[in-house]
This record gives structure tokens, sequence and C-alpha cells, in this order.
DNA sequence: AGTACCGGCGCCCTCTGCTGGCGCTCC
DNA sequence: AGGAGCGCCAGCAGAGGGCGCCGGTACT
């Protein structure tokens, strides 16, 4: 009878599941320390162990028993219906595995019964609907149902000796269900598993109890969608058992050999592994892009047809779960922020953001850069930071095609250079007006932060604490003739002019002619000298008069001549450009204009000719 | 198994502010 | 002519906002 429920058992689960090698449901149960029940179990008679009737006490379950009805369906498919119970370390004595009796519940004995090497079985009477209790003993340890598929199946894939070793478990395992008989049947069952023909798995069964559905299946059966291909060696040597089995006392961790993930439960641990696979069996229609998962597969599928199924109320804005969505509102309608910083004011509308400011309360710098001894705050700075390391400017202006490394910087740039209306910065303190806000900044702090240490000024006693204060005054001395003559009335505003004047009282000429010994007290006045009667190539200049041809040798003797026009005949190059109001006609320049700190500037108007009524033309 | 919900992480963005080179103006 | 002063400008970093995505958990 076993062989033949384990054959059909062969043939239809593996259709009933694809391959998941820890359902999560299952892997709940495992972590409440779980005992099985099977369900529909023949007899105990036909078990490798003998059975003894009882019940667990309601000290010992922690969840009370509920005897499922065996279905006929379900003993076609022969499923094993398995229902959580939790027992206590004092119910059972793992280190005597012989035979122990488990305190009784509701008058149904329940017996600790140790069937074959490691295998133990939880067995409650046969009156109670042929239920049992299960669970698994290798090596003196106690594991659920769920965590012996798991080692058997790991040790499959791991090697063969392993696998033989679990598939003794399997079988044993399958023996004690009563589903095969020894002999034959045990071996048949043993070189599935060796191949890896086969395993043990769970599927959530009926909601209202704490059910678990043992089915058998086959590895080799049908190709299954999330079975390891040969291309995932990597991926699969990480599920190696090594890093899966359950130290003696410590709940089992799943490490990722591939990245630092760790999980304590399996299915979360399968998802993550399928992230390291290559394996995208999950097709888009309309792109033909693949996908690792169909929950991906769904969310690429809404960015073609826009598929958002959760919109905010107060704008348009819309978001794929509802998660997103309350996010999007506290960030731009509520305005709630739960989480508060306890050193500020400062509050987020996510904790990872509290976490990122703390750290300028605290200084801390986790990410360094392997270049300099630069190290930032978060990961964006420090990605920010190693384009001064590579050059890469990834911001362009699309006008002049001037490349920026932060976008921020190629904004200002297209603001102040290509925009009209640009905005000014009014300086608050003086008519001054700044391009730009920082320099504002700079601007107020050069010239208009209080200066403890006293500012006097050049030309007089004042005194100051602002720059810009001092610097207005000291404007108020330009064109003042500060300078004055001891001994006439002479006054001026340079101290040069000052020094050849007082020359003129005191007869002092340090300028000597190195030719013929002249003195002079001026060195232009000695510099002319030369030029007039030692210099062989020296041409003089000559002014003259447009209108009449009268040659002069001084611009101003031209002026004082009184003549109508101004005109230039031979001589160094002209500077600007003037006309005498009294009607001389354009054309005529000034030879001398520009030069000299008291002469006009180009356009401007010449104090000289001022005088006399001259005018600027235009620049 | 599928899904919703939640928290965390990472990425990208903007705004802000400081710094130093450059060019112009003034003296 | 040359130095000093100052605004302009790009480079760079600090801080924070906003959102996509992933993994864990609970529920159905």
């Amino acid at each position: 009878m076993a062989a033949t429920e384990i054959s059909v058992l062969s043939e239809q689960f593996t259709k009933i599941k694809e391959l998941e090698l820890m359902p999560e449901k299952g892997l709940k149960e495992e972590e409440k320390d779980e005992v099985c029940r099977e369900k529909d179990h023949q007899s105990p008679s036909e078990l490798e162990a003998a059975c003894t009737s009882g019940a667990p006490q309601d000290s010992v379950l922690e969840e009370e028993v509920e005897p499922v009805p065996a279905t006929s369906e379900e003993s076609e498919k022969h499923i094993l219906t398995l229902q959580t119970v939790h027992f206590t370390s004092e119910a059972v004595e793992l280190q005597d595995m012989s035979l122990l009796s488990i305190q009784q519940q509701d008058g149904v004995q329940v017996v600790v019964q140790q069937a074959g090497p490691g295998l133990l079985w939880l067995e409650e009477g046969p009156r109670q609907s042929l239920q049992q209790y299960v669970a698994i003993s290798i090596q003196q340890e106690l594991y659920s149902l769920q965590e012996m598929e798991m080692l058997q199946f790991h040790a499959v894939e791991e090697n063969v000796m392993v696998a033989n070793e679990d598939s003794k478990l399997a079988v044993s395992l399958a023996e004690s269900a009563g589903l095969i008989k020894e002999g034959q049947e045990k071996n048949q069952l043993a070189e599935r598993t060796k191949e890896p023909l086969s395993f043990v798995e769970t599927m959530s069964g009926d909601e209202r109890s704490d059910e678990i559905v043992l089915t058998i299946s086959n590895l080799n059966g049908e190709e299954q969608e999330d079975q390891p291909t040969a291309g995932q060696a990597d991926v699969e040597k990480a599920k190696s058992t090594k890093n899966q089995r359950k130290t003696k006392g410590a709940k089992r961790t799943f490490h990722c050999d591939v990245c630092m993930f760790t999980s304590s439960r399996m299915s979360s641990f399968n998802r993550h592994m399928k992230t390291h696979t290559n394996e995208k069996p999950h097709l888009c229609h309309l792109c033909l892009k693949t996908f690792r998962t169909v929950t991906l597969l769904r969310n690429h599928v809404n960015t073609h047809t826009g598929t958002r199924p959760y919109k905010c109320n107060d704008c348009n804005m819309a978001f794929v779960t509802s998660g997103e969505l309350v996010r999007h509102r506290r960030y731009k309608h509520t305005h709630e922020k739960p989480f508060k910083c306890s050193m500020c004011k400062y509050a987020s509308v996510e904790a990872s953001k509290l976490k990122r400011h703390v750290r300028s309360h605290t200084g801390e710098r986790p990410f360094q850069c392997c270049q300099c001894s630069y190290a930032s705050r978060d990961t964006y700075k420090l990605k920010r930071h190693m384009r001064t390391h590579s050059g890469e400017k990834p911001y362009e202006c699309h006008i002049c095609h001037t490349r920026f490394t932060q976008s921020g910087t190629m904004k200002i740039h297209i603001l102040q250079k290509h925009s009209e209306n640009v905005p000014k910065y009014q300086c608050p303190h003086c008519a001054t007006i700044i391009a730009r806000k920082s320099d504002l900044r700079v601007h107020m702090r050069n010239l208009h932060a209080y200066s403890a240490a006293e500012l006097k000024c050049r030309y007089c006693s004042a005194v100051f604490h602002e720059r810009y204060a001092l610097i207005q005054h000291q404007k108020t001395h330009k064109n003042e003739k500060r300078f004055k003559c001891e001994h006439c009335s002479y006054a001026c505003k340079q101290e040069r002019h000052m020094t050849a004047h007082i020359r003129t009282h005191t007869g002092e000429k340090p300028f000597t002619c190195l030719s013929c010994n002249k003195c002079f007290r001026q060195k232009q006045l000695l510099n002319v000298h030369f030029r007039k009667y030692h210099d062989a190539n020296f041409i003089p200049t000559v002014y003259r008069c447009c209108k009449c041809g009268k040659g002069f040798s001084r611009w101003v003797s031209l002026l004082k001549s009184q003549i109508c026009g101004l005109a230039e005949l031979g001589g160094p190059g002209s500077v600007s450009l003037l006309r005498l109001q009294s009607g001389c006609p354009p054309g005529l320049h000034h030879p001398k204009a520009g030069h000299g700190p008291e002469d006009p500037l180009p356009g401007q108007l010449c104090h000289t000719a001022a005088g006399t009524g001259l005018s600027p033309l235009a620049a």
C-alpha cells in the first residue's frame, strides 16, 4: 500500500507546486518551534515504531489542537496535513529518545518515539483521528519538519555523501509517515533522493487551523521556474548547507555568499538570491524586456501604461504603492514630520533623513574618499566630490556649451550669462548692486562689517570702524588742495607737486645734465632740456592753427594766441578728440589729452579745454 | 502565493554658502 | 607701471527635500 502511495505522490505533487524550497508559511511555523500533526494517518500499527495513545496537556500546548477531519480527496492526494503544536523542553527529554511519554491533553496521550536513527515522532493514539505530532531529531537536536526538508534539500544540492545521509532521513520520514514499506520502497525513495528526486515541502493548508500541508515532490520532474541553472553556480554555492545549517541553540540565519545579505527566513533568502541571478523569465509583451519577478514586470508594464493606482487628491502625482503616496503627501501637502531631532528643531518625513541630519551634529563622516582625506556625511556628497578627482563635468550649458561639475553652478551660469532681467542684489548699506547674493555677503563682510580696530583716514585725523565709511570719507579729500606752501599762497593736490614748488623758494636744483652740467628743479625739465639740446634725433612738436597756418611750439601758446581753431601738425599721436565751441572744425586732436593724473580720459571733458568752452564728442 | 504596508537605502535634485582666480578700476 | 580693491565667476561642499526601489512582515 505504501509503495503505491509514494509512487502516486511523486507524480501528482510534482505538478502541484513549483519549486519553493521553504514557503513563508512553513517558516513562520518553524519559528514557533512547532510540531506538526499528521493527518489521515493509516494506523499506528503501520508505522515503523509502535505507538501509545495519548494527548498533550494544556500546559504543553501553546495552541489548542483541533482535529482536522480527513477528507477522502486529501487521502487520495496523500496530503499530510500537519497542525502546529508547541511543547516545552520539559515535555520532551531529547537526550533520551528511545521512548518518551508526553503529558496528556483531553485524554489523548502523546508519546515521543524514536523512529530509527535520528528520527523522532510525536504521536497520539489512533482513537484521535489517527493524528500525529511529528518532530525529527538529528544528533540529539530537535527539528521541525520544515527544517528537516530544508536540510535534506540542501544536502542533496551540496554533495552526494550528504545527500545519502539525508536521503536516509527522508526515507525514515516517509517510512515513519507510513507511506512506504521497509525494503524496496525505502530503496526507491533513497534513489530519488540521491538524484535528487525527493524532498518534503510544505504548503499552507486550511487557514482556520494552524496547519501545514506536507507534500512530497520530485526535483527532477518538470522544468521548474525557479530551479537553478548551470550558470548559477555561484548562487547555488551561496545556498550551500554550511551556510544554513542550524547551530545548536541558535536561530539559523542564511548568509548570501555574493553579498552581505543575511536573513533568518528562507523565503526571504530565496527571494534575495534571485537578485544575483541573470534569470529573467518574465517578459514584457510591449518592449520584450525581461524581468526577474512578476512584480518587477508589473511595475515596468505600468511605465508603459502609466498605471499608478495611488493618486494624490491634492496634486496630479500618482504612485505605484500606497506607501509612496503617503510619503508624498507628507512631503508636499500635510507636512507631517514624525521624526524629530532631539538636538535641534529639525524634523523629517523619513527616519533616514533624521539619521543623516544627526551626522551634522555628531560630525560623523562615514564615507571616506579613497584618493584624498575628504570624508562626507552621505554617499552623494562623496560621489559629487569624486568629480574633483576625475575631472568629470556632467552638466553642459545648452547655449554656450560650457561644462560644469554641478547642476547648480550651471544654473547660475545660465541665469547670469544668458538670461534677461537678471536679479540683482542691492546692498542695504550703500548703493552697490551685486549680481550674486553670496558676493553681496562678501561685500558686506569686507566693507560694512564692524571693525574693532580704529581705521584712520590717510589725509586727516578722522577715525572709523567701518571700511566703507572710511573710503567714503577719504574720497572727500579728492580734488582738495591739501598741500599748502609755507612761503606763498601756492596750494596743490599732490605732495610731489609741492616738493617741486618748494624748490622755487630754496633754489635747490637736484637734476644735473650730464652733457652740459646745467641744473634743474624737476626731472621732467631736465628731460626736455636733454632732448632739445643734446638729442640729434629729436623732432619738436609744432601746433599749427588750421585757419591761419601759424605754428606754435606749445599747445598752451596756441590757445593763448586766441586764434579761432586748434590744429595739430605732426608730433606724437593724439588721444582725445576735442572741438572748439566757437566753430573749430572737427578732426582737431589734443596731443596730450589723456596723459597725466589730471588730464581727461578719452571721451571725458578735458579740464584744460573745458575752461575755454570745450565739450566732449561722442566717444 | 500574492499582496499591502512599512522601513530603510540610495540616488538625484535644489538651495545655500564659502573660496579663490580673474579682470577691471582706481590710485 | 604697478599695486590694491572689488565685483564677477566657477568650483566645491553642507544641508535637506523628494522619490524609486528593495526587503521584512503581516495578512488574505
